[in-house]
DNA sequence: TACACAATGATAATCATTCTTATTTAGGAA
DNA sequence: TTCCTAAATAAGAATGATTATCATTGTGTA
């Protein structure tokens, strides 16, 4: 896995350092999903010596480079709504622009979907789509 | 619009504040969904004697009573991820914890139904399902 | 082996958010 | 209407995560 990992570096013009194996080690060891700050966390008992800013640069360049994602959470939440009913959203990366999306046959049918296709020891509660793509147009409808 | 979110507030138990008008408002007329720093800006334009500290207050304070939603987006993203295929995410609000969830018949569902069912104006590029809810053990698998 | 430049360490700086405390105000009671 | 009390607010300090700075170190190539 290492090896696979020191390739990769490799290939996007990477130089493999051993901070950068030991990050990525810490976020395959913390198969939890874990934050920057649980990676810090497991850094310091591990690799003293790491920095805490060389953490967050090698987590930026690892994402950047697509060797890593990042995952978003439901805490940690920014935006405020004045629309309270059930909808998903539509979402430009490049614009920052968000509408939202209200779809009952399609809420339906994912129900129905979780209804017939349970999922193993979790209790679904709320089901949120985030589609992510552009808009065709730049006027606010 | 303005007598009901009053109406709401007494409703609450909260007291009906200029501040908390103003601020309410301030939500609604920035109807793509403001991040608390909008609503800080517009505030600071048409009532700069509200200070920042407030703006929080009551942004948290309308969300806890549920005039007012939290909604999240890509950006501001907190979590790391070693996996990189296409996944979606099984999260647990009251533990913290998150799963990947692979499904591809799931994936299929959806697709072909935006394959029968175009966004007007937007151009679909990801699907990300967020699935909230609760875990039956407390042991990873 | 030597060199160039990318990467790192240490720490200062930043920026959004939260906290603190004194002051003000909304709204019920007299 | 006026008074009173708890709730709400203003101002600014404090916090905490993240980013920037810059001198030093290390990787990988010539």
């Amino acid at each position: 896995m290492d090896i696979i990992f020191r390739e990769k570096l490799q290939e996007k013009g990477l130089k493999v350092t051993p901070q950068r194996v030991a990050i990525y080690e810490a976020i395959v060891k913390l198969n939890n999903h874990p934050t920057a700050e649980n990676v810090i966390d497991y850094i310091k008992e591990n690799h003293p010596n790491i920095s805490v800013g060389t953490v967050y640069n090698v987590l930026d360049s690892l994402v950047e480079n697509t060797l890593l994602k990042k995952v978003k959470t439901e805490k940690d939440i920014m935006r405020y709504d004045a629309i309270l009913s059930n909808h998903h959203h539509l979402y430009c990366a490049e614009t920052d622009r968000i509408e939202d999306y209200v779809d009952e046959k399609l809420n339906n049918l994912i129900n129905e979907y979780f209804e017939a296709n349970k999922i193993k020891n979790f209790k679904v509660q709320d089901i949120k789509l985030q589609i992510t793509g552009k808009f065709n147009n730049n006027i606010k409808s």
